[in-house]
DNA sequence: TACGAAATGAACCAAACGGTACATTCACTT
DNA sequence: AAGTGAATGTACCGTTTGGTTCATTTCGTA
C-alpha cells in the first residue's frame, strides 16, 4: 500500500536538490553558524531529505565548506563590473566605498558566515581550494586608482591598498556585524534608512579623508 | 571502600569554585561559541565537575551568560583611566584609538565572544540588566574630547560622538576579528609586530584625519 | 525493452550531550 | 558536640544529533 491511488511520479532532478540542499544550508549555517546548525533542520526545510544531503555532500562539514565556497563565489560574482576606470579616482574610490558598504548591508548571510568561520579560526577557508585564488582584483582595483589618484595629486603617496581595503571592509563589515550588540549598549537604532545613510556617509568620507592629500570639504 | 587510606580532606571554597569555572567557561565559549562550547569539556577542564557548574550557574546558558556578563566587566574596568582631559585634544584622540587597538588585540577571547553574540543577534546580552549601562563612559570622553577640538579649531563641528566610537571600534575590533579570513585570502600575515604597529599607525592616522578641520602631516 | 548506474525515501542507530538524582561531606552556629 | 544548610562527588538518564542501512525508483542507453 503505497500512496494509494495516486501515479507516485516522482521526478529525478539533481542539479536541483543540490540547489535546493545550498540555499536552505546557507541560512541555517549563516544563522546559527556551524556548531549550532542542525542537519535535521535544514533536512526538513528542503524538499527533500537528510538521505540527499549527506548524498550529496558527505558530511554536515562538507555541507558547510560548499555553503562557504558558494557564499564566496557569489560575492565575487557581484563584485567588479563597477567600471571604477572610468571615474577621476576620488569619485572611483567613493562609488567603491559605497558599493562595498551597500554590498555588505545586503548581504547579510554571507557576513554571518565570514563571523562563523573567523570564529573557527578559518580552519574550513583554509581547506577550499577553490576560495583562495579570487580576491586579488578587488586589490587591483584600488591600486589601478590609487595610483591614478597619486598621479593626479589627488592623493598621498606611500599607502598600501592592501591596507586601504582593509580599512574599507572594518568600516562597512562592522557596520553589519556587530549591528545588534552596538545597538543594544548605545540603546539606539542604527539601521533606520536615515541612520544607515549617514553612517554610510561618514564611512566614504572617512577613507577619502585618509588617501587624499588635503582635505577640505 | 573509599579512597582507601588518606584522609580525603576535602576543602569548600565555593568563590574558588565559581572563578575556576567562570576562567574556564570563558576559554571555551570564545573559542567554540555558545553551541559549539561543550559542558563536559569545561568540566574537565575545572577543578571541579559537572555538577557544580550546575549548582552555580543553573544551564549551560546561565553560564554562557554569566560569562559574557564578567567579560564585558572586565572590559569596562581596563577602560576608564586613560586621563584623556590633561591632554590635548588631537593627542587625545591618538591616545584613546591607539588604546582600544592594543585594548582589543590583547583580548581576543573578549572579541570573539561579542561576535558568538553578533550571531545569535545579541540574544543573550538583551537578557542581562548588568551589561546596558556601562558603555558610557567611553562616549562621554568622546564627547568632551571631541568638544574641546572643535572649540580650539582642531576638530570640524557637526560630528556625533557615538558615529567616531563606531569607527573606532571597527577599525580595532575588525583586525582581531577577521584575522584568519583577511591574512588567509590575501595569503600574508598581518599579525608580525611590524605589520601591527603599521596597522595600528593607520588606524589612528584615520580617525584623527577624520575629525581634523584641515589634514596635513 | 531490458539493464545498470544514479537518485531517492523511510526507518534506524550509536554516540554525544545537556541535565539530574542521590548520597555524602564540609563548615558554621549554638 | 550536635545540628543544619551549603557545597561537592558519582553515577546515571532521556533526548538530540550526525550519520547510516537497506530497499526502491528513475532514467539514460545498449
Amino acid at each position: 500500500m503505497r500512496s494509494s491511488s495516486r501515479t507516485t511520479t516522482r521526478t529525478n532532478d539533481p542539479e536541483r536538490t543540490m540547489a535546493g540542499i545550498l540555499t536552505v544550508a546557507t541560512r541555517e549555517f549563516a544563522d546559527k553558524g556551524l556548531a549550532g546548525a542542525r542537519i535535521d533542520a535544514i533536512a526538513d526545510a528542503t524538499h527533500t531529505s537528510k538521505r540527499m544531503i549527506y548524498y550529496y555532500y558527505g558530511s554536515k562539514e562538507g555541507l558547510y565548506l560548499a555553503v562557504l565556497e558558494d557564499a564566496y563565489r557569489r560575492i565575487r560574482q557581484t563584485e567588479g563590473d563597477l567600471h571604477l576606470v572610468d571615474l577621476p579616482p576620488t569619485e572611483a574610490l567613493a562609488k567603491l566605498v559605497g558599493f562595498t558598504f551597500d554590498h555588505h548591508y545586503k548581504n547579510q548571510d554571507f557576513i554571518r558566515l565570514v563571523m562563523s568561520e573567523n570564529i573557527q579560526r578559518g580552519e574550513y577557508l583554509a581547506q577550499s581550494k577553490v576560495i583562495q585564488d579570487l580576491n586579488l582584483s578587488v586589490i587591483q582595483s584600488i591600486q589601478e586608482l590609487y595610483d591614478r589618484g597619486v598621479k593626479s595629486k589627488a592623493f598621498r603617496a606611500g599607502l598600501d591598498p592592501i591596507d586601504i581595503h582593509a580599512s574599507i571592509s572594518a568600516l562597512t563589515f562592522f557596520n553589519v556585524s556587530n549591528r545588534y550588540t552596538f545597538d543594544l549598549i548605545f540603546k539606539r537604532n542604527g539601521h533606520t534608512p536615515k541612520a544607515l545613510a549617514a553612517r554610510r556617509q561618514n564611512v566614504i568620507d572617512m577613507v577619502l579623508r585618509f588617501v587624499s592629500y588635503s582635505n577640505k570639504a
